[in-house]
DNA sequence: ACCGTAACTGATACAAAGACTCGTTAGTGT
DNA sequence: ACACTAACGAGTCTTTGTATCAGTTACGGT
């Protein structure tokens, strides 16, 4: 199955970042690393153990922490205020999150950047970061079910 | 002091609000909502409850539960994913943060919404709602201590 | 002023998410 | 092959918040 083997590519590549940060690669380590690759949206830590029995709390908690410091997973906060986890391949961007199905896509071409720069320069606020999540409804659940308005 | 009966105001405010929405005003109620009123910056549940000796966490958490949903209080996400509450006392507005003094001022001005709709709408996607927080320094802090770059 | 009742209260137990401790195990460089 | 140390799992603890429940209190109606 394509995804799968995308997947094992994926969690290769994450072993070998890890790696050169100085990580080692262990079996349970590993184990994270293929579950994390292998979620098709937004997961919590509490989620991954259960996925994965035989790991000790700690370990799942530890390995997701060091996989933040990496940058491959990021945080994504939900309406509610739950915070899950997500696959990120790139640096700093934003979500767009469906709030039907959980999916979650990356917000891209969007200069948020600028326009916030601007108006907090009229504050007097220098900005030296921030967090966006945009929730709604993605296409396919658009089409599925469409505006009721 | 000015200070002082600013905020009794405030909290006389707040009550007549839940009152309208029929809520009792109770002595435990009234503490909440004064010392609510005389917090100048963001706030946790459990520092409430540090400081209002004699009253149970749940009327604590019950009276903020309350706050938030009349619209009194609002929830804010400082950087690190500890979740902090604050007066609010516009509908949905953003913060800016000072990751120095912990101050916060409300974001106005600021049409975060046009440039979400028009981007994400190329996505397919339809936006029901969002949480922004911005982190940097506030005019004070910058002058304190002049940018080191 | 009194009464009935529904809202409210605090103590306590419970739950979820996550950090910490510590003795043991197992990658990794030499 | 060995030694050094990162990483492990089990378990405990903390934080933040919710649920339960018996007792109390605000308040509208008389």
């Amino acid at each position: 199955m394509a995804t799968r083997r995308r997947s094992s590519q994926l969690a290769e590549q994450i072993l070998e970042t890890l790696g050169e940060r100085g990580y080692r690669s262990t079996v349970p380590r590993r184990s994270v690393i293929q579950a994390v690759a292998g979620q098709k949206r937004h997961f919590t830590a509490e989620g991954l153990y259960r996925q994965l029995p035989g790991l000790g709390r700690a370990t799942i908690y530890r390995s997701l922490k060091i996989l933040i410091e990496t940058g491959v997973v990021c945080r994504v906060l939900l309406e509610d205020g739950e915070l899950h986890y997500q696959l990120s391949h790139r640096g700093h961007h934003h979500h767009l999150l469906c709030v039907e199905c959980g999916a979650s896509q990356d917000l891209l071409g969007c200069d948020i950047e600028s326009v916030l720069e601007s108006t907090s320069a009229r504050h007097g606020f220098q900005i030296t970061g921030h967090w966006l999540e945009v929730y709604g409804k993605c296409r396919s659940c658009n089409e599925k079910e469409p505006a009721a308005v």
